[in-house]
RNA sequence: UCCUCCUUAGCUCAGUUGGUUAGAGCACCUGACUGUUAAUCAGGGGGUCCUAGGUUCAAGUCCUAGAGGGGGAGCCA
């Protein structure tokens, strides 16, 4: 009697072979007949499909059956048949039914029919449980693979940067203190501050917004590294794509000039999105079918179609002849807004593109000053409906550069010597990005909400679960 | 944080210019049906109309405040 998962039933079902004995085990989604037969549709998580169990009710016990409630668990014993009705190949014929949990029909809060996905994000206990979320949850599985995968196969290192940090160099965002101290009653110093000399590390510290600059190091060392870690903003955002707590990718790579820094990142998306394609198509066809009909069509799309690539000076220039009256001004110098990137990306060009070579004023400190001295080597790469799915640069190696770059934007010495250190010793050119794990998701599932992306969003004024 | 929309049965939603006992589909319960495909058919139970005030002879409906949620914006990945 062999245990087996209903993927590979419905998959590979000659490992157990027509007319023989097996045993699965899994959920009811439904169940449906008639006052001698019953058909249950049940899933185990393995595959989004169900596989059909059919019980002859006069070999059953009455209060057995009445238990098999949508929601319910079952162990299942049967004969793997060739299906009579349309719409499966296989299906069981039950000898035996176990029902190992209950579910009552008047609480079990998932029912067979759909639900919003408001609904479900106040449930996400059981979210888990629906089609869709499985897909999502088989998907990020996927992409974690895939990322780990696509990096080893070209060489690059894992390294795990630290989740707590001392340092905001980066100012990549408002941050979320990390205290053990007593917060009824905070020590003060002299000046009536909090006294951090009091606190569990001594000073100040965070949970970390990016891990890029110790991600820096670790290129300056073994050249190719990557981080795949947690990442935590303390923003007041309330957005579909912005989330306190999520994942992000951050390859570093020395001896990557700008130019190498997106022929990395293109060639990296399209790995992940063709990993998706060829692995997980009864996700992807699910999804597509319920929720996004064009979803595998701009898969493919992406995979297929190079990115576009344009430096930040020809995109105003083109916003501004496109003679669109946008509600924030276009003119060279200003950051570039949601609107302008849409337009861009879905109006114009149609497809993903690589903006480049932004003013130096409205980028990060650490990217790498051009010859005109007014821009920087900063690289987003901009996907439809999503804007930003990537933000990276060529990072400034020279010291003097550097540190004045340092001293211009008072962020203070004391905090970054370190970091400083890299270009006094043996410095070199360097490139890297940030990847937003989410965003990624967003994309390749077609879903509207990154909250319905990750098991358990943490977004303000929301930790449940 | 700003703008905007929403909140009515377990779920999704309708509810007209304010008017008598607040509806539908699905779910649930009972029954019918020998292979169903979100099964079908018949019947039944199920409501703090988000909360607190207010206007009115009369409020699910109008006004004020609050709570929760969606969408857009900002910040960013």
């Amino acid at each position: 009697m062999s245990k087996r998962t209903i993927k590979d039933l419905l998959k590979k079902p000659e490992i157990v072979g027509i007319g023989n004995q097996v045993t699965v085990q899994g959920w009811v989604r439904t169940k449906r007949g008639n006052n001698t037969i019953a058909f249950i549709a049940l899933n185990d998580g393995s595959i989004v499909h169900n596989i059909q169990i059919v019980a002859e009710l006069s070999q059953f016990d009455e209060n057995v059956i009445k238990k098999v409630t949508t929601g319910a668990s079952l162990r299942v014993t049967g004969k793997l048949v060739e299906s009579q009705g349309k719409g499966q190949a296989v299906e069981i014929q039950a000898s035996e039914i176990v029902v190992l949990g209950s579910a009552d029909p008047e609480l079990y809060p998932l029912q067979k029919k759909g639900h919003s996905m408001e609904y479900l994000r106040e449930i996400a206990h059981l979210r888990p449980r629906t089609n869709y979320f499985g897909c999502v949850l088989r998907l990020r599985h996927a992409m974690s693979y895939a990322i780990h995968t696509y990096f080893h196969n070209h060489g690059y290192f894992y390294m795990h940067t630290p989740i707590i940090t001392a340092s905001d160099a980066e100012g990549a965002g408002a941050m979320f203190t990390v205290t053990t101290m007593d917060l009824n009653n905070v020590p003060k110093n002299a000046n009536g501050e909090v006294d951090y000399t009091q606190d569990f590390f001594g000073k100040h510290t965070c949970l970390t917004v990016s891990g890029q600059l110790e991600g820096e190091l670790g290129a300056l060392a073994l050249g190719k590294i990557y981080t795949f870690g947690p990442t935590f903003r303390a923003e007041n955002s309330n957005t579909p794509r912005h989330l306190a707590e999520f994942w992000m990718i951050e390859p570093e790579v020395a001896f990557f000039d700008i130019v190498d820094n997106m022929d990395m990142a293109e060639d990296f998306i399209k790995f992940l999105v063709r990993f998706a394609l060829e692995n997980n198509m009864d996700d992807l066809q699910f999804l597509n079918d319920m929720f996004d009909k064009e979803l595998i069509e701009r898969l493919h799309f992406v995979v297929d179609n190079k990115f576009v690539r344009l430096t930040y000076t020809e995109a105003i220039d083109i916003l501004i002849k496109s003679g669109r009256k946008f509600e924030y001004k276009v003119e060279w110098g200003v950051d570039l807004h949601a609107e302008h990137e849409r337009y861009l990306v879905e109006n114009h060009f149609k497809k993903p593109v690589i903006l480049t070579d932004y003013p130096k004023e409205i980028k990060a400190f650490y990217m790498k000053l051009n010859e005109d001295g007014k821009t920087v080597r900063a690289m987003d790469v901009l996907f439809p409906k999503i804007g930003e799915i990537i933000g990276g640069s060529e990072r400034e190696s020279d010291y003097e550069k550097l540190l004045q770059r340092i001293r211009d934007l008072h962020i203070p010495e004391k905090d970054v010597w370190w970091y400083l250190e890299t270009r006094k010793f043996g410095t070199v050119p360097h490139a890297g990005f940030g990847l937003g794990f989410e965003r990624l998701m967003l994309f390749v599932t077609g879903m509207q909400n990154i909250r319905d992306v990750i098991p358990f969003p943490r977004t303000p004024q929301n930790a449940e679960f």
